[in-house]
RNA sequence: CGCGGGGUAGAGCAGUUGGUAGCUCGUCGGGCUCAUAACCCGGAGGUCAUUGGUUCAAGUCCAAUCCCCGCAACCA
């Protein structure tokens, strides 16, 4: 017997250290249009998806909560599968990196790595804050205006020893196979992303292990050590193979991966630090590594610190999940971002799911029941008028196949959508109502209504990869089943002449946009006055994911000793210039009651430097020193901003005051 | 001069190797009545960010400038 081909794709696994919103959802719904269309086509599919459960925020927030890590992502994890199998995700493995086989095989993976001397001990510098618990990378704590990023508090540098992986040795091999494969990194603009950013300039060696946090997978000859995120992470799409396990049938049958889906901001690690892992580990590389774009909201990145997510399980409970399956697939063009608005979604559902498709099949339907008695009539002869709708039925797979072997899934839904909208034509070209009224254009509108119907099968079939529950709707209304629904029946001509078809509900009902659109105005409302109160009281039963967020919890309350630790003065600013290198840095002189003190600010976004020069400001004069892109910042200014950094003022006086004075 | 992407109709986007500026939504007008106030046809609306250059010909190629976004070693 003849093997199928194989096809393995995966997604990465998420990070469950809070639920999951719109933005993962879209990603995983991709992935199963690819693998479902694969399937159709014949190949033997193996659909990988999971969950990335280490590291110490997770840690972190399980302790916050009073539970084991264990526990804690237990309980994510549930959501996860959940919302799959809501979006009817069609993963073959979920993985966690918890699992057992995941973290022998990893071990094992490091201990060889150790051995061959790919992975050796040494120092890690970076910044530590005390009360988070926390390492932070000079960049994210410069970034932070020299504080920490998380509480904003100070950091110290300090010194970890950590085991690191010689990316440096594999840097031109790697450059080599991206020149030699230009088709592995997609789409081909972060093919010179990568290159010129990272590759090119030179590697570092990566930090993977830590002796910071205990939850991750102990390094079994070092036990101070778990190993740290990538070699744990990027490694599930061959353990979930069983690769390094007692049984590796499953790794030889599917490995190398056809194509992992990804976002585009972890591009870099899947194509740099992954496959250089596997040129260690002396095993094939993937063959393509697809970045896609975000859903962005109102031109900006969706995020769980910004608080503008979109929740993939309330837009799936009164839409439906084919209606959001479609409206991700085809509005997010290939490669890049997608906008996100609710009037973009309810326009989708309304022009291409109700009036386009559902509204086809419901007259469509409607006049096979008014004018045959719901029985399909056999066609009689062609004519000229039906050439142009039967070509494009017989060409459209054609076309469709050729938009999804590049991964271009929106175009091959539009390829999909002009048959839809050459029927509704065809409808009005040929005017069945007016045909129906004498003897000889009863004849004639057998073929028109087969022909319609006919199209429609083939629609429903090709449909199928992307939607789930909606080609079943139609085959059930138009009276097809069996091998009629399989892709092997998408040729013209294969509909049955007899079937029995059955008008049914709207399977996509039309959206009044303007109440919707107040509705879903009142519940944003809503959600915005409950989360307000719901910080205080703390309900251990149910896991506060948002609480749990430090940057939204008011800080506990102190006493006015510790208040009056902080010094704050009014300082005027005699000077203020950019820093050129540093994109968000403002570099301020300031007199404080005759003192002159050099201040480095991240205001830049806001405020030019003529702004600023001679406004006073307060300024906090006793916070420890930090060096900021090489200057060194002596105290910090304040400012008022809001929690997505979209506004931000500085503080100033109602009244003119001398520079100098204490702000009590 | 850190790197990358982008600026095309009211909105969202496509424009391959230079050769009549297009698609979807919206808007205006018409048609139709099988259908979910749906469907079909047509109109209006663009100095293609700016400036300069190459060319018979530039949205497209070259140079400079302005603006927006992303990345910069864990947000899909």
């Amino acid at each position: 017997m003849e093997e199928k081909k194989t096809f393995y794709i995966t997604t990465p696994i998420y990070y469950p250290s809070a639920n999951l919103h719109i933005g993962h959802a879209y990603c995983t719904v991709a992935t199963d249009a690819i693998a479902r269309y694969k399937r159709q086509r014949g190949y033997d599919v193996f659909f990988l998806t999971g969950s990335d459960e280490h590291g110490q925020k997770i840690e972190r927030k399980a302790k916050a909560e009073g539970v084991t890590p264990q526990q804690y992502v237990d309980h994510i994890v549930d959501g996860f599968k959940s919302l799959w199998s809501l979006l009817d995700i069609s993963y073959d493995k979920f993985i966690r990196t918890t699992d057992d086989y995941h973290v022998k095989a990893v071990q094992k993976m490091f201990k060889k790595l150790y051995e061959q001397g790919d992975i050796y001990k040494s120092k890690y510098t970076g910044r530590y804050c005390t009360p988070c618990e926390s390492f932070w990378l000079d960049r994210q704590v410069e970034d932070a205006g020299g504080v920490c990023p998380d509480c904003g508090g100070p950091v110290e540098l300090v010194e970890e020893e950590s085991y690191f992986f010689r990316l440096s040795k594999y840097a031109d091999r790697l450059i080599q196979y991206i020149k030699d494969n230009p088709t592995f990194i997609q789409p081909v603009s972060r093919t010179n992303e990568m290159l010129q950013n990272f590759l090119l300039p030179g590697l570092e060696d990566l930090c993977v292990s830590r002796t910071s946090f205990q939850w991750g997978i102990p390094v079994d000859f070092d036990d101070k050590h778990v190993v740290y995120v990538w070699l744990d992470a990027l490694s599930n799409y061959i353990t979930a193979l069983g690769w390094g396990s007692d049984d590796d049938s499953l790794y030889k049958k599917y490995w190398p991966a056809d194509v992992h889906i990804v976002g585009k901001e972890i591009v870099r690690f899947h194509t740099i630090i992954w496959p250089i892992m596997l040129m260690a580990l002396g095993e094939p590389l993937p063959k393509q590594v697809f970045g896609h774009g975000w859903l962005v909201l109102d031109g900006g990145k969706m995020s769980k610190s910004k608080g503008n997510v979109v929740d993939p399980v309330a837009l799936c409970e009164r839409y439906g999940v084919d209606a959001i399956r479609y409206f991700l697939l085809r509005e997010v063009p290939f490669g890049s971002d997608g906008n996100f608005t609710n009037e973009a979604l309810i326009a989708r559902i309304n022009t291409d799911l109700a009036n386009d498709l559902g509204n086809l099949l419901s007259r469509t339907v409607a006049m096979i029941d008014k004018y045959f008695g719901g029985v399909l009539p056999a066609p009689g002869a062609f004519t000229e008028e039906d050439a142009s709708l039967v070509a494009l039925a017989k060409e459209q797979p054609a076309r469709v196949d050729a938009q999804m072997s590049e991964l271009h899934i929106p175009d091959a839904l539009a390829e999909l959508w002009k048959l839809v909208g050459a029927c509704n034509k065809y409808i009005d070209v040929t005017a069945p109502w007016t045909l129906a009224k004498t003897e000889e254009g009863k004849e004639r509108l057998k073929t028109v209504l087969y022909n319609l119907a006919e199209s429609l099968r083939i629609i429903a079939v090709l449909l199928q990869p992307f939607l789930t529950t909606t080609p079943q709707k139609m085959f059930g209304q138009l009276g097809v089943s069996g091998e009629l629904t399989e892709y092997a029946s998408v040729g013209w001509g294969k509909s049955l002449p007899g079937a029995k078809v059955n008008k049914g509900e709207a399977i996509f009902p039309r959206i009044d946009v303007e109440k919707e659109l107040a509705y879903l105005a009142e519940q944003t409302a809503k959600a915005k006055a409950a989360a307000a109160p719901a910080a205080a009281p703390e309900q251990p039963a149910e896991p506060a994911k948002k609480s749990a967020h430090g940057a939204s919890e008011p800080p506990a309350e102190i006493e006015y000793d510790d208040f009056a630790k902080v010094d704050l003065r009014l300082a005027k600013v005699i000077a203020c210039e950019e820093l050129p290198k540093s994109k968000k840095l403002l570099k301020l002189t300031l007199d404080v009651g005759g003192e002159e003190r050099t201040v480095v600010s991240g205001i830049k976004k806001w405020y030019t430097p003529d702004d600023m020069v001679g406004k006073t400001v307060v300024l906090v004069a006793n916070l420890k020193p930090a060096t900021l892109c090489g200057v060194e910042s002596r105290g910090m200014i304040l400012c008022a901003s809001d929690e997505a950094d979209e506004n931000l003022a500085a503080l100033t006086t109602l009244a003119p005051m001398d520079s100098g004075l204490k702000v009590r």
